[in-house]
This record gives C-alpha cells, structure tokens and sequence, in this order.
DNA sequence: GTTGACATCAATGTATACAGTTTATAAAAC
DNA sequence: GTTTTATAAACTGTATACATTGATGTCAAC
C-alpha cells in the first residue's frame, strides 16, 4: 500500500537535494530534481508540493518554483488543482493502461521500421547499452539499473534519426516510471534485460516482424507485472468490517 | 507585419482577439486566442510576440502571459529564447520531417487497431465527420475546413478510447498546422478529404492492413505536398550575388 | 563617408507585495 | 463526546517593482 499518508507537512527538506545559488536557469534544475526524486522514490504520489518550501530550499523566488511545477504538470508528473496547489501526480489505472497501449504502437512500429535501416555501428552501439544494463543489475544499481532499462527505449528512438519521437518517447517513459512505482511493479530487472536483449538480436538480423513483436510483447509483460494496488482498493479492504 | 505595437491600453488589438475582463483563468484563453491566430495565418512564423503588448491586450499583468507563451513553448507553436523573448516558431524542414515521420508511426499503428475493434455506430459517427468535411469544404469555409481535416484525425484517436494518444496526437497537429501553413501546402482539401473517405471505407471493411497502408500514404502525401520555400532558403537565394 | 564606441532605451528575468481562497484550529453548542 | 462554527494561519493567484541583459541611436574618430 503505496500511500504516502502525509497529513503532518511532508517536510521536503530531506526529500529534495538543494542546488546550486546561482540564478540562471535554476527552473531546469528544479525540475530536474523533482522528477529524479519521484523517479527514486524519494516523492511519493499525492505528495504535496507546496511552493513556498521549494522555494526556500532552493533559494530562490516562488515565480521559478511555479515556471518548475507548470513544467512538470505538462509532464503528468505533477497535478495542479485550482487553489490548491501541486502534488505528485497519482496515475489511475486507465491512465496506465492508455499509456502503455500508445508506447506499444509507438515503439513496435519504432521497432520495425528501425529494423529495415540500423547500421551495424548502431548494432555495436546497442549491445553496449546492454552491456551497461547488465553492469547495473550485476551490482545492484537499482536506480542505475532502473534510469538504464528506461534510456534503452529513447536509445532506440535516437537511432532513427527523430528527435521529435525521442521526446515524445521520453515524456511517456516518465509516465511509465511513476506508474511502475506507484503500482510496484513485480517485473524482474533480469527478464526486462533479457527481453531488451532479445529485441537487439532481432534487429541485428533486421527481422522486422520479430522486433515489432518482441518490443509489444515486452511493454505488455511490463503492464502485465504491474499490481492493481490503487488506493482506493486498499481503503476498501481496510476498513472492511471483521 | 501583423505587428500589435499596442502602447495604448484600450486600443483592442487587430491581430488578437481580447478575451473577457474576467481574471479566473485567463491564461489559456490567451494561450488558445495565440494558437487560433496562428492557425489561421494571423500571425506569421517569426513574429516576436512582446510580453508587455500582449498584456495590454488581455488587460492582464505580464505574469500571466509569461505562464500562456511558456505553455506555447512546450506546444513548440513559440520558440523562446533566453533574454529575447518569444516568437512565432519557424519549424524547420528537418523537423517538419520528424514529425510527419512520428504521425505516419503512430496513425499507421491507430488505422491498424481501430479497424480491430471499431464499432458500427463509430463508422457512422466518422461518416458524419466526413460529411461535415464535405460541407465546410463545399461552401469555401477555410478555416473550418482545416480544423476539420485535422481533428478527423482526433476522432481517430478518441475511439480507440485512448485520452493519452488523443493528446499526444493533438500536439502533433498543432505543428502539422504550422508546417503547412509555414511550407504553404499545395495539397487540396479534396484530396485529403477523398483520402480520409478511403480511410473509414477501410476501416468499415474491418480491413486492417488496407486502413494501415492508406493512413500513412495519407500522411505521405500530406508531406509531399509542402514546398521547400523556408525563410533562410528565400534569404539565400535572394542575396546571392548576380 | 564609414566605422567603432558609448549612451539611452526597451524588454526580459526575478523577486516581492497584496488579495482571495482553502485548510487547520479551537471554542461553543448540542 | 460529537458536531458545528468562527477565527486564524497558510497557501495560492495575480500584479507590480527592481535588476539585468540585449537592442538602438548618436557621436566622435579616422
């Protein structure tokens, strides 16, 4: 039961690391801190994000705080509602499943069409990845491990040359790793490596069909392994009489 | 120059159409007031939109529309560069490229999986919008035509159920619209209006391939028909030496 | 007459102040 | 003891003020 329960002031102050005084560009760090601390689980969802201790953290204005969480509201990290403020964004189980349908479309033609023009060099260039996927897992990196088995779907989305894709891709992927978290996900780092192995070597024998398959078999095992805890189904069973 | 140069406060502006006094949500009416009159050849790629202009026009103070431009920003409709403020976005050819490449990925894959599931009363509903279509396009009314060629495929997206694609397909559109209006399109509305009734006779036919195959030549040929005249190309060509 | 430097000006980036709303707290009534 | 209500604190939404940076125009030097 993921619930963050923060009825006390979640005291972000040991949740996000402060960065640097200087002003220029501190929106980019801002937000860049937040989504790596809800990516590692250091900001669970429904967290509230009140603007003025961000800003006292990082020192500076609560005008870059607000340009920050409207950024992240754009990436359905965060939410924000009217008069109350942001929080970490609580993805349903909809929301979820629409997310993982639209990668499927997106990365399995990604996959066939990367097929029919990868180079070898770009071949080498994957199997590299995957070398470094294995490194992370071997030593138990887990947000290593969790940043690197992400990258490998951008990876593939900048070897067709489309830096459109690659973004679009990215945004999704954020989206994926909230729900992965929020939904504690029961998927093996191993067999995810293994499935982004077996994608590699379909490509490399530009056997289209197989890596279109391959990469829609293996976002549905991930939604597959993803449990239906919403909060709402453990504040049923909760309070359930006895 | 569509330019507003609006120092005075009550002077409504010809360019912009000033929304209601009212301050709740003020600021997405600016961000929709700007992309309409983008879409609609308004205002043209490259234009510098001036914080304290725009403000004057809305009778709001420059916070809220820094909030609308960054929005604009993200939709990539603006560009914003840093201590230089905001302009129309000049796409490039090579995005251009990227994105008509994303949309033909993700609407070939959208054609191939409605055809799997769509329901007769959708067909219907899809003939309705082609025949709206028709009639916008009979009676010479460009701009509703457009919008219409456009959010057919929307409606796509919105009966496979799927919010996420939907929006993720919007934004796309959006810079559809202003590449075309940017590479001045010479694709006639009756064609693409014949390619999309192509479409849904497909889709009807629950012919899966078929509706895949005539989606992305749809979207081929939407990209076929833009003109390689950029401003730089024009600014080459004109300066070379005689 | 052209070029370069300097001063002025306008526009952006950030911080702060103020108003309105929500939420927490506490007292009072039932 | 529970519920209700009123007060107060906190937070968000918007506007305004200040600092800083890029642009423009003028003037002097060559």
């Amino acid at each position: 039961m993921p619930r963050p329960a923060a009825s006390t002031q979640p005291g972000p102050a040991d949740s996000i690391r402060p960065a640097r005084g200087e002003g220029g560009g501190s929106t980019v760090q801002i937000v860049e801190a937040i989504t790596t601390a809800i990516i590692e689980r250091r900001l669970m969802p429904g967290t509230r994000l009140a603007e003025q201790s961000i800003a006292e953290i990082f020192g500076v204005s609560r005008t870059i705080v607000r340009q920050a969480l409207n950024q992240l509201s754009r990436d359905r990290l965060v939410t924000l509602e009217p008069s109350r403020g942001a929080s970490v964004a609580t993805p349903s189980v909809e929301e979820a499943r629409q997310v993982y349908e639209t990668r499927s479309m997106l990365e399995g033609e990604l996959a066939r069409r990367l097929s029919q023009c990868i180079t070898d060099a770009q071949v080498a260039q994957l199997r590299r990845h995957l070398q470094e996927e294995r490194d992370a897992i071997r030593r138990t990196d887990v947000p290593g491990r969790t940043r690197l088995l992400a990258d490998f779907h951008v990876v593939l989305a900048r070897l067709l040359g489309n830096e459109v894709l690659a973004e679009l891709l990215g945004d999704l992927l954020s989206r994926s790793s909230l729900i992965s978290l929020m939904y504690q996900s029961s998927m093996s780092a191993d067999q995810s490596q293994a499935e982004h192995v077996a994608i590699v070597d379909a490509l490399e024998r530009r056997d289209a069909a197989s890596a279109a398959r391959l990469m829609t078999e293996h976002i549905a095992s991930v939604e597959r392994n993803l449990r239906p805890v919403g909060h709402s189904v453990d504040l049923a069973a909760v309070l359930r009489p006895p």
